[in-house]
RNA sequence: UGGACCAUGGUGUAAUGGUAACACUACAGGUUUUGGUUCUGUCAUUAUGGGUUCGAGUCCCGUUGGUCCAACCA
């Protein structure tokens, strides 16, 4: 008894990201509060990577009583756009989180500015009036250490005088830039001097043209976490680096304000975590924004896309992209994911969700020749066999009717076991059928029509229908369907690695862009069919309805469905052990 | 060739110095009015060489392999 209950209760193991948040509350880290925050740059539509993010950011907020603020990290006005604030919200609530507060960097600017100006006053800044390319060449490398700016030990009264400038709107772009006066030799390259602000003279989308001079990243987020309340600022790998400096900056502006180390546990702190990689999926914004350019795709929620909207569009649910991301953990490890992983996530989601529909995607007709013509019946389908509580609807049965074409062998295997001559099949949810012959195309040998005869006896749901038939078919009566539009997609990509062959493309051949792109993209990532059927019943659903075509995959009602013209897309297959 | 980080089945994750566990995939079989679902079974000398320890996937040193860092991007 005790020790089946501690087996039933599965202990959960925390990823090491909660189990610190858990030791960080319990010491009371912050005055024992939580709070985290999701922060994209509007300047583009969110992936499932960001999903994985959103969920470590609201997850470990809503599983330990603290808040998630959504802010958008909108430091560079060249490359946002109020267009993907929008976007942005409706993925995270479709994703099924809430936010605490709406907030942005911008709303920063003044007091970043301020602190800026206290750096310049104490020592810590100072203006630099090299060209990019000057600043490049001291630089460093990794393995080399840098060398100091002429105008590191300028007055401060200079510095000052310039900083004015760079925000007047007088002085040109790439003039003059702050930057913090850390050390040229560090081995972390963050720390060779780095720049807190850069001239753009562009007028921002939400500040208008109070600004001519930006912060950078790196002089903003901590700063912004800071000042916000964040308490863990969690963030993927490639930030590692970055996080002394924001440690750094941290502690300039608690001394700022006054709070030094007397509060030395009062402070937010950067956390890493793994990204995520899939396998023949390209993530970048960069990329899928060349993508929707060069219309490659239908714009950002094209179902190939792995973007949100796309997914969502392709039909997968919220809790199944939720536990896809639950399947494959927070590490530290850099792995690269199997997208059958995200399809069986789908898949398990799928079986609950979706309403099982009949649909023939390449029909071929079945004549019931001792069915009386003009004869209809209506037969009751259950919903979803997963929950029967969703309830029933009909579907009509008729003389004649569409099956799929590769449910019919003239000349079956040993292991081919549908309909083929002389041999009985069940009609799902109908009547058990004989067939009893066939007639092809005399020159093309293709299967015109199957004739078969119906045992009257055998209806479903009838004592007659409980004989044992080893093939059951789906069906559509030809009189009584609509046509439809099936888009089934693939990958868009043929190898496993797109991003790294992009990349080895253009170094050997010296293209960039689209370009190196198209000799890895699959041709066949979408096939439109607009020769199959689906019963009439599944026509009128609503847009983005999860769907089982029963015995061949999940499906989803696209947006562009009408009643008329019903256009579907192809989530992920059933599983199909067929021809073992 | 500087620094930081990483390495457990085909893929991903767990095991917090004490019996290498789970999910997916693959394969074999049972059930089934979806060749779906479900159920059962099979698949690892923890990258590698040393060391510490009664005991190492875990700690230490080396080797190998991988990721990230030299944007006026985030």
């Amino acid at each position: 008894m005790c020790a089946s209950e501690s087996t039933a209760e599965k202990k959960e193991t925390l990823n090491f990201i909660e189990q610190k948040i858990k030791d960080d509350l319990a010491a009371g880290l912050n005055g024992g509060r939580l709070q985290t925050r999701f922060p994209p740059e509007p300047n583009g539509y969110l992936h499932i990577g960001h999903a994985k993010a959103i969920a470590m950011d609201f997850g470990v907020a809503r599983k330990f009583g603290g808040v998630c603020n959504l802010r958008m990290d909108d430091t560079n006005p060249q490359k946002e756009d109020m267009e993907y604030v929008k976007a942005i919200e409706r993925d995270i609530e479709w994703l099924g989180f809430k936010w605490g507060k709406m907030v942005y960097a911008s709303d920063y600017f003044q007091e970043l500015w301020d602190f800026a100006v206290w750096c310049i006053k104490t020592g810590k800044a100072y203006v630099d009036e090299q060209t990019s390319e000057q600043i490049a060449a001291q630089k460093g490398t990794p393995t080399t250490p840098g060398t100091n700016s002429p105008y590191r030990d300028r007055p401060i009264e200079e510095s000052l005088a310039l900083f004015e400038e760079m925000n007047s709107g007088n002085m040109e772009p790439g003039k003059a830039i702050l930057r913090a006066k850390i050390d040229m030799a560090s081995s972390n390259m963050h720390f060779r001097d780095p720049i807190m602000y850069r001239v753009l003279n562009l007028p921002h989308w939400r500040t208008g043209t109070a600004w001519n001079a930006y912060p950078m990243y790196d002089f903003t987020h901590g700063q912004s976490d800071y000042l916000e309340g964040v308490t863990h600022s969690i963030c993927t790998l490639e930030f590692v680096p970055h996080r002394e400096l924001y440690d750094l900056f941290v502690d300039w502006i608690k001394e700022w304000k006054g709070e030094g180390d007397n509060l030395g546990d009062n402070r937010p702190r950067q956390f890493e975590f793994n990204k995520l990689n899939l396998n023949y999926t390209l993530m970048s914004k960069r990329n899928l924004l060349i993508l929707t350019k060069e219309g490659v795709v239908n714009g950002w929620d094209d179902p190939r896309m792995p973007t949100i909207c796309g997914i969502r569009r392709r039909g997968y649910s919220p809790e199944s992209i939720l536990r896809f991301i639950d399947s494959i953990g927070y590490t530290t490890f850099d792995a690269l994911n199997d997208v059958k992983l995200m399809e069986a996530a789908a898949r398990a989601d799928l079986n609950e969700r979706a309403t099982r529909v009949s649909a023939v995607l390449d029909p071929v007709k079945v004549i019931i020749t001792n069915y009386p013509e003009g004869q209809t019946e209506e037969l009751e389908v259950v919903n979803n066999p997963e929950r029967p509580e969703e309830g029933t609807h009909y579907i009509t049965f008729s003389r004649e009717l569409w099956i799929e074409r590769d449910d019919f062998k003239a000349e079956p295997d040993k292991k081919f076991f549908r309909m083929c001559p002389g041999k009985e099949t069940r009609l799902k949810g109908a009547y058990i059928v004989d067939c009893t012959g066939y007639k092809a195309n005399p020159v093309t040998g293709d299967v015109e029509e199957i004739y078969c005869t119906y045992d009257p006896d055998s209806k479903a749901g009838t004592p007659g229908a409980s004989r044992k038939v080893k093939g059951t078919l789906h069906w559509l009566s030809c009189a009584h369907c609509v046509p439809a539009e099936v888009r089934n997609y693939e990958c868009l990509w043929t190898c496993e690695n797109p991003r790294d062959a992009i990349k080895q493309y253009e170094k050997e051949h010296g293209v960039r862009g689209i370009d190196a792109m198209r000799p890895f993209l699959n041709p066949n990532s979408l096939s439109v069919n607009t020769s199959a059927f689906v019963e009439k019943w599944a026509a009128e659903l609503p847009e983005f309805s999860y769907l089982q075509f029963q015995r061949i995959g999940y499906y989803n009602v696209d947006p562009d469905s009408t009643p008329e013209h019903p256009v579907f897309n192809s989530t992920v297959g059933l599983k199909d052990s067929k021809g073992k």
